[in-house]
DNA sequence: CGACAGATTGACGAAAGTCAATTACGGTGG
DNA sequence: CCACCGTAATTGACTTTCGTCAATCTGTCG
Protein backbone atom coordinates (compact mmCIF):
# COMPACT_ATOMS: atom_id res chain seq x y z
CA UNK A 1 0.00 0.00 0.00
CA UNK A 2 2.79 2.16 0.77
CA UNK A 3 4.56 3.00 -2.36
CA UNK A 4 6.67 5.55 -1.30
CA UNK A 5 9.49 3.27 0.63
CA UNK A 6 9.92 1.55 -3.26
CA UNK A 7 9.70 4.61 -5.13
CA UNK A 8 12.70 5.16 -7.68
CA UNK A 9 12.69 9.06 -7.24
CA UNK A 10 11.80 8.63 -3.10
CA UNK A 11 15.83 9.99 -2.95
CA UNK A 12 15.53 12.38 -5.57
CA UNK A 13 12.29 14.17 -5.67
CA UNK A 14 11.20 16.85 -3.35
CA UNK A 15 10.23 14.19 -0.80
CA UNK A 16 13.62 13.27 0.02
CA UNK A 17 13.10 16.41 2.18
CA UNK A 18 11.24 14.28 4.80
CA UNK A 19 11.81 11.43 6.83
CA UNK A 20 10.25 7.87 6.71
CA UNK A 21 6.90 8.76 9.00
CA UNK A 22 6.51 11.46 7.22
CA UNK A 23 6.94 10.06 4.16
CA UNK A 24 4.53 7.75 4.29
CA UNK A 25 1.90 10.80 5.39
CA UNK A 26 2.19 12.54 2.18
CA UNK A 27 2.17 9.50 0.34
CA UNK A 28 -1.17 8.79 1.84
CA UNK A 29 -2.45 12.07 0.25
CA UNK A 30 -0.83 11.10 -2.73
CA UNK A 31 -2.36 9.28 -6.48
CA UNK A 32 -0.90 7.21 -8.81
CA UNK A 33 -1.48 8.01 -12.26
CA UNK A 34 -0.35 6.63 -15.89
CA UNK A 35 -0.42 9.20 -18.71
CA UNK A 36 -0.06 8.57 -22.31
CA UNK A 37 1.96 10.37 -24.60
CA UNK A 38 0.05 13.12 -25.64
CA UNK A 39 -2.05 13.87 -22.85
CA UNK A 40 -2.97 16.70 -21.01
CA UNK A 41 -2.54 16.63 -17.28
CA UNK A 42 -3.18 20.66 -16.11
CA UNK A 43 -4.76 22.95 -18.11
CA UNK A 44 -3.48 26.77 -19.09
CA UNK A 45 -5.77 29.10 -16.67
CA UNK A 46 -7.72 26.29 -14.97
CA UNK A 47 -8.24 26.85 -10.87
CA UNK A 48 -4.89 24.87 -9.86
CA UNK A 49 -6.50 21.69 -8.14
CA UNK A 50 -3.43 19.59 -8.30
CA UNK A 51 0.49 19.12 -7.57
CA UNK A 52 2.46 16.13 -8.60
CA UNK A 53 5.81 14.49 -8.87
CA UNK A 54 6.84 13.05 -11.80
CA UNK A 55 7.67 9.42 -11.36
CA UNK A 56 8.81 8.06 -15.07
CA UNK A 57 8.58 9.85 -18.18
CA UNK A 58 9.20 13.54 -20.09
CA UNK A 59 6.07 16.08 -19.87
CA UNK A 60 6.20 19.74 -21.55
CA UNK A 61 4.96 23.16 -19.55
CA UNK A 62 3.55 25.84 -22.69
CA UNK A 63 1.28 28.54 -23.00
CA UNK A 64 -0.11 29.77 -26.50
CA UNK A 65 -1.78 32.56 -27.89
CA UNK A 66 -5.29 32.82 -29.32
CA UNK A 67 -4.33 32.62 -32.89
CA UNK A 68 -2.30 28.75 -31.69
CA UNK A 69 1.05 29.96 -31.62
CA UNK A 70 2.71 28.51 -28.85
CA UNK A 71 5.69 28.16 -26.75
CA UNK A 72 7.52 25.31 -24.65
CA UNK A 73 8.06 27.09 -21.25
CA UNK A 74 9.73 24.21 -19.17
CA UNK A 75 10.35 20.56 -19.61
CA UNK A 76 10.28 18.44 -16.59
CA UNK A 77 12.14 14.81 -16.09
CA UNK A 78 11.59 12.11 -13.56
CA UNK A 79 12.00 13.09 -10.03
CA UNK A 80 10.86 16.87 -11.03
CA UNK A 81 7.80 18.72 -9.33
CA UNK A 82 4.80 19.84 -11.54
CA UNK A 83 2.59 22.45 -10.92
CA UNK A 84 1.84 25.56 -8.76
CA UNK A 85 1.45 25.74 -4.93
CA UNK A 86 0.11 28.39 -3.04
CA UNK A 87 -1.56 29.73 -5.75
CA UNK A 88 -4.83 30.14 -7.76
CA UNK A 89 -3.88 29.50 -11.28
CA UNK A 90 -1.73 27.53 -13.13
CA UNK A 91 -0.37 29.39 -16.18
CA UNK A 92 0.69 26.90 -18.33
CA UNK A 93 -0.61 23.38 -19.46
CA UNK A 94 1.06 20.58 -18.38
CA UNK A 95 1.53 18.20 -21.27
CA UNK A 96 3.23 14.88 -21.45
CA UNK A 97 5.74 13.96 -23.80
CA UNK A 98 6.30 10.16 -23.47
CA UNK A 99 3.92 8.17 -21.49
CA UNK A 100 4.66 8.98 -17.86
CA UNK A 101 4.12 8.23 -14.26
CA UNK A 102 3.47 10.93 -11.79
CA UNK A 103 2.54 11.04 -8.36
CA UNK A 104 -0.32 13.68 -7.65
CA UNK A 105 -1.72 15.50 -4.72
CA UNK A 106 -4.47 17.88 -4.57
CA UNK A 107 -3.05 22.03 -4.08
CA UNK A 108 -5.38 22.53 -0.83
CA UNK A 109 -3.48 19.09 0.84
CA UNK A 110 -0.18 19.79 -0.86
CA UNK A 111 -0.19 23.24 0.44
CA UNK A 112 -1.31 22.71 4.11
CA UNK A 113 1.41 19.54 4.50
CA UNK A 114 4.09 21.57 3.18
CA UNK A 115 3.53 24.33 5.70
CA UNK A 116 3.89 21.96 8.36
CA UNK A 117 7.16 20.47 7.02
CA UNK A 118 9.49 23.32 6.50
CA UNK A 119 12.01 21.28 5.32
CA UNK A 120 9.84 20.24 2.20
CA UNK A 121 9.17 24.07 1.78
CA UNK A 122 13.22 24.28 1.55
CA UNK A 123 13.71 21.83 -0.72
CA UNK A 124 10.99 23.36 -3.11
CA UNK A 125 12.27 27.14 -3.18
CA UNK A 126 15.42 25.78 -3.56
CA UNK A 127 13.94 23.60 -7.16
CA UNK A 128 12.38 26.76 -8.04
CA UNK A 129 14.85 28.98 -7.27
CA UNK A 130 17.14 26.92 -9.81
CA UNK A 131 14.32 26.65 -11.79
CA UNK A 132 13.98 30.54 -12.08
CA UNK A 133 17.60 31.14 -13.01
CA UNK A 134 17.40 27.96 -15.32
CA UNK A 135 14.25 30.58 -17.18
CA UNK A 136 15.85 33.51 -17.28
CA UNK A 137 18.85 32.03 -19.25
CA UNK A 138 16.09 30.87 -21.61
CA UNK A 139 14.83 34.59 -21.90
CA UNK A 140 18.45 35.40 -23.53
CA UNK A 141 17.99 32.48 -25.91
CA UNK A 142 14.62 33.41 -26.79
CA UNK A 143 15.52 37.38 -27.18
CA UNK A 144 19.24 37.69 -28.15
CA UNK A 145 19.95 34.58 -30.03
CA UNK A 146 20.18 33.75 -33.90
CA UNK A 147 18.67 30.28 -35.04
CA UNK A 148 21.98 28.43 -35.33
CA UNK A 149 23.05 29.76 -31.67
CA UNK A 150 19.86 28.73 -30.40
CA UNK A 151 20.06 25.24 -31.76
CA UNK A 152 23.59 24.75 -30.56
CA UNK A 153 22.62 25.78 -27.37
CA UNK A 154 19.86 23.55 -27.49
CA UNK A 155 21.94 20.63 -28.14
CA UNK A 156 24.45 21.28 -26.03
CA UNK A 157 21.88 21.33 -23.08
CA UNK A 158 20.51 18.31 -24.27
CA UNK A 159 23.45 16.36 -24.09
CA UNK A 160 23.96 17.32 -20.26
CA UNK A 161 20.62 16.86 -19.44
CA UNK A 162 19.22 13.72 -21.02
CA UNK A 163 20.80 10.41 -20.06
CA UNK A 164 19.63 10.54 -16.19
CA UNK A 165 19.21 7.19 -15.09
CA UNK A 166 21.20 9.47 -12.64
CA UNK A 167 23.40 7.95 -10.11
CA UNK A 168 26.30 6.85 -11.95
CA UNK A 169 28.44 9.75 -13.35
CA UNK A 170 28.11 10.53 -17.00
CA UNK A 171 29.44 13.09 -18.56
CA UNK A 172 28.04 14.83 -21.60
CA UNK A 173 26.53 12.49 -23.78
CA UNK A 174 27.41 12.74 -27.43
CA UNK A 175 24.89 10.62 -28.88
CA UNK A 176 21.20 10.62 -27.53
CA UNK A 177 17.82 10.76 -28.61
CA UNK A 178 15.63 13.48 -28.07
CA UNK A 179 12.48 13.44 -26.94
CA UNK A 180 10.90 15.83 -28.92
CA UNK A 181 9.83 16.12 -32.18
CA UNK A 182 10.74 19.04 -34.77
CA UNK A 183 7.42 20.96 -33.64
CA UNK A 184 8.73 20.94 -30.15
CA UNK A 185 11.79 21.69 -30.54
CA UNK A 186 10.78 24.72 -32.24
CA UNK A 187 8.27 25.54 -30.06
CA UNK A 188 11.00 25.58 -27.35
CA UNK A 189 13.27 27.62 -29.41
CA UNK A 190 10.41 29.89 -30.75
CA UNK A 191 11.49 28.95 -34.80
CA UNK A 192 9.37 26.72 -37.03
CA UNK A 193 9.74 23.33 -37.58
CA UNK A 194 11.82 24.67 -41.02
CA UNK A 195 14.29 26.70 -39.89
CA UNK A 196 14.82 24.07 -37.38
CA UNK A 197 15.08 21.18 -40.00
CA UNK A 198 17.62 23.94 -42.28
CA UNK A 199 19.97 24.23 -39.80
CA UNK A 200 20.13 21.06 -37.96
CA UNK A 201 21.31 20.33 -42.09
CA UNK A 202 23.49 23.56 -42.16
CA UNK A 203 25.21 21.76 -38.60
CA UNK A 204 25.25 18.20 -40.33
CA UNK A 205 26.84 20.06 -43.79
CA UNK A 206 29.67 21.38 -40.90
CA UNK A 207 30.46 17.91 -39.70
CA UNK A 208 29.79 19.31 -36.41
CA UNK A 209 26.79 16.78 -35.82
CA UNK A 210 25.07 13.70 -37.30
CA UNK A 211 21.19 12.61 -37.15
CA UNK A 212 21.67 9.10 -38.14
CA UNK A 213 17.24 9.01 -37.40
CA UNK A 214 14.54 11.56 -36.80
CA UNK A 215 15.21 11.74 -33.48
CA UNK A 216 18.78 10.82 -32.64
CA UNK A 217 21.67 13.66 -32.40
CA UNK A 218 25.41 12.87 -32.70
CA UNK A 219 28.03 15.28 -31.57
CA UNK A 220 30.67 14.90 -33.66
CA UNK A 221 32.65 18.41 -32.62
CA UNK A 222 31.51 20.02 -29.84
CA UNK A 223 33.84 22.13 -29.27
CA UNK A 224 32.73 23.30 -32.61
CA UNK A 225 29.19 23.48 -31.61
CA UNK A 226 29.95 25.29 -28.50
CA UNK A 227 31.72 28.26 -30.70
CA UNK A 228 28.57 28.33 -32.66
CA UNK A 229 26.35 28.58 -29.11
CA UNK A 230 28.29 31.19 -28.25
CA UNK A 231 28.69 33.61 -31.15
CA UNK A 232 26.99 32.40 -34.79
CA UNK A 233 29.94 34.33 -36.65
CA UNK A 234 32.75 32.89 -35.46
CA UNK B 1 19.57 52.53 14.74
CA UNK B 2 16.86 50.23 14.37
CA UNK B 3 16.33 51.65 10.84
CA UNK B 4 13.44 48.67 10.49
CA UNK B 5 10.86 50.16 12.65
CA UNK B 6 10.82 53.22 10.38
CA UNK B 7 11.03 51.43 6.78
CA UNK B 8 9.00 52.62 4.20
CA UNK B 9 8.91 48.58 2.57
CA UNK B 10 8.50 46.86 6.07
CA UNK B 11 4.83 45.08 5.46
CA UNK B 12 5.49 44.74 1.70
CA UNK B 13 9.20 43.29 1.79
CA UNK B 14 9.83 39.91 2.56
CA UNK B 15 10.56 41.40 6.02
CA UNK B 16 6.70 41.13 6.41
CA UNK B 17 6.91 37.64 7.41
CA UNK B 18 8.59 38.39 10.95
CA UNK B 19 7.47 39.51 14.00
CA UNK B 20 8.86 42.46 15.51
CA UNK B 21 11.70 41.10 17.53
CA UNK B 22 13.16 38.81 14.68
CA UNK B 23 13.14 41.89 12.19
CA UNK B 24 15.14 43.38 14.24
CA UNK B 25 17.39 40.55 14.39
CA UNK B 26 17.14 40.60 10.67
CA UNK B 27 17.86 44.30 10.98
CA UNK B 28 20.81 44.03 12.85
CA UNK B 29 22.44 41.89 9.90
CA UNK B 30 21.42 44.07 7.29
CA UNK B 31 23.48 47.10 5.82
CA UNK B 32 21.67 50.13 4.30
CA UNK B 33 23.46 50.90 0.71
CA UNK B 34 22.44 54.04 -1.66
CA UNK B 35 23.10 53.52 -5.60
CA UNK B 36 23.52 55.88 -8.20
CA UNK B 37 21.25 55.37 -11.63
CA UNK B 38 23.46 52.73 -13.63
CA UNK B 39 25.77 51.45 -10.91
CA UNK B 40 25.93 47.73 -10.79
CA UNK B 41 25.15 45.98 -7.18
CA UNK B 42 26.32 42.61 -8.65
CA UNK B 43 27.98 41.15 -11.80
CA UNK B 44 27.11 38.14 -13.74
CA UNK B 45 28.63 34.97 -12.76
CA UNK B 46 30.82 36.27 -9.42
CA UNK B 47 30.37 34.60 -6.15
CA UNK B 48 26.72 34.85 -4.71
CA UNK B 49 27.76 36.99 -1.92
CA UNK B 50 24.87 39.18 -1.26
CA UNK B 51 21.42 39.22 -1.14
CA UNK B 52 19.18 42.30 -0.65
CA UNK B 53 15.56 44.29 -0.03
CA UNK B 54 14.83 47.30 -2.22
CA UNK B 55 13.61 49.82 -0.76
CA UNK B 56 13.51 52.74 -3.15
CA UNK B 57 14.10 52.64 -6.65
CA UNK B 58 13.99 50.44 -9.93
CA UNK B 59 16.83 48.10 -10.70
CA UNK B 60 17.15 45.45 -14.09
CA UNK B 61 18.42 42.08 -13.65
CA UNK B 62 20.33 41.57 -17.11
CA UNK B 63 22.43 38.64 -18.74
CA UNK B 64 24.37 39.73 -21.93
CA UNK B 65 26.47 37.68 -24.94
CA UNK B 66 30.31 37.74 -25.32
CA UNK B 67 29.36 40.36 -28.11
CA UNK B 68 27.57 42.40 -25.90
CA UNK B 69 24.31 41.53 -26.97
CA UNK B 70 21.97 42.27 -23.53
CA UNK B 71 18.41 40.63 -22.69
CA UNK B 72 16.64 42.18 -19.40
CA UNK B 73 15.61 39.11 -17.61
CA UNK B 74 14.03 40.92 -14.69
CA UNK B 75 13.05 44.48 -13.44
CA UNK B 76 12.77 45.18 -9.63
CA UNK B 77 10.49 47.48 -7.48
CA UNK B 78 10.71 48.96 -4.01
CA UNK B 79 9.72 45.87 -1.75
CA UNK B 80 11.46 43.05 -4.28
CA UNK B 81 13.71 40.84 -2.99
CA UNK B 82 17.47 40.45 -4.84
CA UNK B 83 20.04 38.19 -5.30
CA UNK B 84 20.28 34.17 -5.11
CA UNK B 85 19.89 32.78 -1.69
CA UNK B 86 21.32 28.95 -1.46
CA UNK B 87 23.20 28.87 -4.33
CA UNK B 88 26.67 29.57 -5.40
CA UNK B 89 26.82 32.01 -8.45
CA UNK B 90 24.15 34.94 -9.31
CA UNK B 91 23.22 34.37 -13.07
CA UNK B 92 23.03 37.61 -13.79
CA UNK B 93 23.41 41.53 -13.09
CA UNK B 94 21.73 43.66 -10.97
CA UNK B 95 22.36 47.18 -11.88
CA UNK B 96 20.55 50.79 -10.93
CA UNK B 97 18.15 52.32 -13.30
CA UNK B 98 17.34 54.97 -10.94
CA UNK B 99 18.64 56.15 -7.76
CA UNK B 100 17.97 53.84 -5.33
CA UNK B 101 18.34 52.47 -1.79
CA UNK B 102 18.60 48.96 -0.92
CA UNK B 103 18.80 46.51 2.17
CA UNK B 104 22.04 44.04 1.72
CA UNK B 105 22.92 41.01 3.70
CA UNK B 106 25.77 38.40 3.35
CA UNK B 107 24.15 35.74 1.42
CA UNK B 108 25.45 33.19 4.31
CA UNK B 109 24.37 35.53 7.19
CA UNK B 110 20.54 35.69 5.07
CA UNK B 111 20.45 31.81 4.42
CA UNK B 112 21.16 30.77 7.99
CA UNK B 113 18.92 33.28 8.96
CA UNK B 114 16.04 32.14 6.36
CA UNK B 115 16.30 28.60 7.43
CA UNK B 116 15.73 29.31 11.17
CA UNK B 117 12.26 31.22 10.12
CA UNK B 118 9.89 29.31 8.39
CA UNK B 119 7.66 31.76 7.88
CA UNK B 120 10.11 34.09 5.66
CA UNK B 121 11.32 30.91 3.84
CA UNK B 122 7.57 30.64 3.18
CA UNK B 123 7.16 33.98 2.19
CA UNK B 124 10.64 34.02 -0.84
CA UNK B 125 9.10 31.01 -1.71
CA UNK B 126 5.63 32.55 -2.78
CA UNK B 127 7.38 35.24 -4.39
CA UNK B 128 9.70 33.20 -6.04
CA UNK B 129 6.74 31.19 -7.96
CA UNK B 130 5.02 34.33 -8.52
CA UNK B 131 8.44 35.86 -10.41
CA UNK B 132 8.68 32.36 -12.10
CA UNK B 133 5.37 32.44 -13.39
CA UNK B 134 5.91 35.77 -14.79
CA UNK B 135 9.21 35.08 -16.30
CA UNK B 136 7.58 32.03 -17.95
CA UNK B 137 4.94 34.18 -19.74
CA UNK B 138 7.88 36.09 -20.84
CA UNK B 139 9.26 33.38 -23.04
CA UNK B 140 5.97 33.24 -24.99
CA UNK B 141 6.57 37.27 -25.33
CA UNK B 142 10.04 36.76 -26.72
CA UNK B 143 9.52 33.05 -28.55
CA UNK B 144 6.11 33.97 -30.12
CA UNK B 145 5.12 37.40 -30.32
CA UNK B 146 5.99 40.22 -33.09
CA UNK B 147 7.74 43.71 -32.76
CA UNK B 148 4.03 45.00 -32.22
CA UNK B 149 2.21 42.95 -30.06
CA UNK B 150 5.40 42.81 -27.50
CA UNK B 151 5.23 46.26 -27.62
CA UNK B 152 1.70 46.14 -26.52
CA UNK B 153 2.09 44.19 -24.18
CA UNK B 154 4.77 45.61 -22.55
CA UNK B 155 2.47 49.16 -22.44
CA UNK B 156 0.04 47.47 -20.82
CA UNK B 157 1.87 45.45 -18.19
CA UNK B 158 3.88 48.94 -17.53
CA UNK B 159 0.58 50.84 -16.82
CA UNK B 160 -0.28 47.63 -14.34
CA UNK B 161 3.09 47.83 -12.92
CA UNK B 162 4.24 51.62 -12.58
CA UNK B 163 2.38 53.81 -10.22
CA UNK B 164 3.12 51.87 -7.13
CA UNK B 165 3.13 54.32 -4.24
CA UNK B 166 1.28 51.55 -2.88
CA UNK B 167 -1.86 51.00 -0.86
CA UNK B 168 -4.36 53.28 -1.74
CA UNK B 169 -6.20 51.35 -4.73
CA UNK B 170 -5.06 52.54 -7.96
CA UNK B 171 -6.53 50.43 -11.30
CA UNK B 172 -4.11 50.71 -14.33
CA UNK B 173 -2.69 54.17 -15.34
CA UNK B 174 -3.34 55.20 -18.43
CA UNK B 175 -0.51 58.02 -18.23
CA UNK B 176 2.69 57.18 -16.95
CA UNK B 177 6.62 57.62 -17.16
CA UNK B 178 8.82 54.63 -17.93
CA UNK B 179 12.06 54.29 -16.40
CA UNK B 180 13.44 52.83 -18.73
CA UNK B 181 15.37 54.29 -22.09
CA UNK B 182 14.42 52.75 -25.74
CA UNK B 183 17.43 51.00 -25.34
CA UNK B 184 16.40 49.15 -22.11
CA UNK B 185 12.73 48.62 -23.70
CA UNK B 186 14.67 46.97 -26.41
CA UNK B 187 16.75 44.90 -23.97
CA UNK B 188 13.26 44.08 -22.28
CA UNK B 189 11.79 43.11 -25.56
CA UNK B 190 14.55 41.11 -27.43
CA UNK B 191 14.39 44.37 -30.22
CA UNK B 192 16.19 47.25 -31.47
CA UNK B 193 15.69 51.04 -30.67
CA UNK B 194 14.90 51.52 -34.19
CA UNK B 195 12.10 49.15 -34.57
CA UNK B 196 10.95 50.22 -30.83
CA UNK B 197 10.55 53.67 -31.95
CA UNK B 198 9.26 52.67 -35.16
CA UNK B 199 6.03 50.01 -34.11
CA UNK B 200 5.82 53.43 -31.28
CA UNK B 201 5.27 55.44 -34.55
CA UNK B 202 2.80 53.38 -35.51
CA UNK B 203 1.06 53.47 -32.44
CA UNK B 204 0.89 57.14 -31.94
CA UNK B 205 -0.47 57.47 -35.41
CA UNK B 206 -2.95 54.71 -34.91
CA UNK B 207 -3.98 57.06 -32.02
CA UNK B 208 -3.47 54.26 -29.45
CA UNK B 209 -1.21 55.98 -27.56
CA UNK B 210 0.57 59.20 -27.60
CA UNK B 211 4.19 60.13 -26.54
CA UNK B 212 3.93 63.41 -24.95
CA UNK B 213 7.86 63.29 -23.60
CA UNK B 214 10.20 60.80 -24.20
CA UNK B 215 9.95 58.63 -21.62
CA UNK B 216 6.22 59.65 -21.00
CA UNK B 217 3.25 57.23 -22.57
CA UNK B 218 -0.14 58.01 -22.77
CA UNK B 219 -2.74 55.36 -23.44
CA UNK B 220 -5.66 56.87 -25.66
CA UNK B 221 -7.52 53.68 -26.85
CA UNK B 222 -6.80 50.27 -24.39
CA UNK B 223 -9.18 48.64 -26.22
CA UNK B 224 -7.10 48.52 -29.26
CA UNK B 225 -3.78 48.64 -27.41
CA UNK B 226 -5.00 45.25 -25.91
CA UNK B 227 -6.10 44.01 -29.44
CA UNK B 228 -2.54 44.48 -31.18
CA UNK B 229 -1.39 43.05 -27.85
CA UNK B 230 -2.96 39.70 -28.44
CA UNK B 231 -3.32 39.53 -31.70
CA UNK B 232 -1.26 42.34 -34.32
CA UNK B 233 -3.44 41.08 -36.86
CA UNK B 234 -6.79 41.79 -36.29
C1' DC C 1 4.08 -3.43 -49.25
C1' DG C 2 1.76 0.72 -48.72
C1' DA C 3 -0.01 4.62 -46.19
C1' DC C 4 0.52 8.49 -43.41
C1' DA C 5 2.54 11.60 -40.27
C1' DG C 6 6.65 13.88 -39.83
C1' DA C 7 10.54 15.93 -41.93
C1' DT C 8 12.98 18.11 -45.65
C1' DT C 9 13.61 21.16 -49.50
C1' DG C 10 12.74 25.10 -52.50
C1' DA C 11 10.88 29.58 -53.95
C1' DC C 12 9.23 33.57 -52.26
C1' DG C 13 7.76 37.37 -49.06
C1' DA C 14 7.64 39.93 -44.90
C1' DA C 15 9.47 41.41 -40.68
C1' DA C 16 13.06 42.98 -38.24
C1' DG C 17 18.07 44.22 -38.17
C1' DT C 18 21.91 47.23 -39.80
C1' DC C 19 24.11 51.34 -41.01
C1' DA C 20 24.02 56.10 -41.56
C1' DA C 21 22.07 60.61 -41.36
C1' DT C 22 19.02 63.71 -39.15
C1' DT C 23 16.20 65.54 -35.52
C1' DA C 24 14.65 66.55 -30.91
C1' DC C 25 14.94 66.61 -26.09
C1' DG C 26 16.78 67.99 -21.74
C1' DG C 27 20.26 69.70 -19.03
C1' DT C 28 23.82 73.28 -18.55
C1' DG C 29 25.79 77.62 -18.37
C1' DG C 30 25.85 82.21 -19.89
C1' DC D 1 15.22 82.99 -19.82
C1' DC D 2 17.46 81.64 -23.72
C1' DA D 3 21.15 79.54 -26.45
C1' DC D 4 23.99 75.74 -26.83
C1' DC D 5 25.65 71.13 -26.47
C1' DG D 6 25.57 66.19 -26.12
C1' DT D 7 22.92 62.28 -25.79
C1' DA D 8 19.02 59.88 -27.14
C1' DA D 9 15.59 59.08 -30.43
C1' DT D 10 13.82 59.13 -34.99
C1' DT D 11 13.86 58.42 -39.84
C1' DG D 12 15.33 56.43 -44.24
C1' DA D 13 17.56 53.08 -47.40
C1' DC D 14 19.08 48.73 -47.67
C1' DT D 15 20.19 43.82 -46.12
C1' DT D 16 19.50 39.69 -43.80
C1' DT D 17 17.10 36.37 -41.49
C1' DC D 18 13.41 33.95 -40.69
C1' DG D 19 8.63 32.73 -41.78
C1' DT D 20 5.19 31.11 -45.19
C1' DC D 21 3.36 28.17 -48.51
C1' DA D 22 3.70 24.31 -51.29
C1' DA D 23 5.79 20.23 -53.04
C1' DT D 24 8.49 16.26 -52.15
C1' DC D 25 10.71 12.89 -49.56
C1' DT D 26 11.35 9.41 -45.77
C1' DG D 27 10.94 6.38 -42.01
C1' DT D 28 7.68 4.06 -39.04
C1' DC D 29 4.06 1.13 -38.42
C1' DG D 30 0.21 -1.40 -39.58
Amino acid sequence: MDHCSTCVVRNRAICAALGTDEVSLLGKMGRHHKLVAGQTLIWEGEDSLLVANVIDGILKLSTSMSDGREQIVGVVYPSDFIGRPFGSQTQYNVTALTDAHVCTFSSSDFDRFAREHPDLEHKLLERTLAELDRTRRWLLLLGRMTASEKIANFLIDMSERLIRPDCSFNGPANAFDLPFGRQQIADILGLTIETVSRRLNDFKAQGLIAVPSRRRIEILDRDGLETVAENASQ
